[in-house]
DNA sequence: ATATCTGCCTGCTCGC
DNA sequence: TGCGAGCAGGCAGATA
């Protein structure tokens, strides 16, 4: 799943390969692909724009461009591929079909199915998106805000200081699992992330966050940053389908130390790893390291 | 504000 | 060997 570290390494790769390139052709395989505007539209305004920057979001990446910006999300399974020689996945040969543009129900035939739109630049480098789940999205928005706007504040950002997550947390009264989980609290974190940081901060993912202590809040917040930091230096997770813009794997799966490892030591004290569903999600912890607190006291009267 | 459910998708595992 | 069922999971949108 491309989360932060992820999606940061992508639009690094990118600012470096495409800037100063321009849109050349756009080809849209899976409609339900382009979130806005139309299909038709989306490809009639990119043709001719240049690639002005490349950079992240959360877990969006954001291309500016020369009038508006180009977002997009990978979501579960999306791959977006930079071919400096454009001649990778050849998504060239078309169904029977003769429309223009392949109706939902009837997929175009392409070398690699699992294509479904491909940006052609006047260098002759193709960015092709790449989606076995298609579950990504493409935004061509004027205003960025449209789609970012909700966003909560970057993990790594200097302004998001121990003080200020605790305050953050403590106003909460949802699990920690959860509340990690979501976007508008903070930026990026994906489920992979949130169980390594939860674990590298020895807190539950069933803690609530409002009981949390300005120490734990410290602890959490120094695990996300040595987590996040480290992920990125080694260039993203790949525990399955993540792949940076050249189609390279991650190296930083030799450092998970709770996530996909049920039933493994922990590397910390050795009590196997356990798997469980919280908030809905499959979520890996220590059961002797991250405790569950204890339950809250009925204090029979004071 | 919080919690829960559905839909979007396909590849994979599992049981028969 | 093949089949259907169930599952995973980020996020939007609806509902309670």
């Amino acid at each position: 799943m491309p989360e932060l570290p992820e999606v940061e390494t992508i639009a690094r790769d990118l600012q470096h390969a495409l800037v100063g390139d321009t849109i050349a052709a756009v080809e849209v395989y899976w409609p339900q692909i382009v979130a806005t505007p139309t299909p038709e539209e989306f490809a009639a305004r990119l043709v001719g724009q240049t690639v002005q920057g490349v950079v992240r979001r959360g877990k969006f990446l954001v291309l500016r461009l020369t009038e508006g910006t180009l977002i997009l999300h990978l979501r579960m399974t999306g791959q977006l591929l930079w071919d400096p020689d454009g001649r990778r996945p050849l998504p060239a040969v078309r169904g029977p079909s003769p429309d223009s543009t392949p109706a939902a129900g009837a997929p175009a035939a392409c070398a690699d199915p699992h294509v479904h739109l491909v940006l052609r630049m006047r260098s002759g480098a193709t960015l092709c998106y790449r989606d076995v789940r298609k579950f990504g999205r493409f935004y061509l928005v004027a205003d960025p805000q449209a789609v970012l706007g909700r966003l909560g504040p970057e993990p790594l950002d200097e302004a998001l200081t121990p003080q200020r997550l605790h305050e953050r947390l403590v106003g909460r009264r949802r699990r920690l699992k959860d509340l990690l989980l979501d976007q508008a609290f903070l930026a990026g974190l994906g489920n992979i992330y949130v169980d390594e940081a939860l674990w590298e901060a020895r807190l539950s993912p069933r803690r609530v966050a409002s009981t949390l202590r300005r120490e734990e809040s410290e602890r959490l917040h120094a695990a996300l940053r040595t987590v996040l930091s480290r992920a990125i230096d080694a260039r993203g997770t790949t525990f399955s389908d993540y792949r940076d813009a050249r189609d390279r794997p991650g190296e930083n799966q030799r450092y998970l130390a709770v996530y996909g490892r049920r039933g493994q030591p922990c590397p910390r004290c050795g009590t196997p790893v356990e798997r469980d569903v919280v908030a809905g999600r499959g979520t890996h912890y220590c059961p002797c390291c991250q405790a569950e607190p204890a339950a809250p006291k009925e204090t029979p009267d004071g």
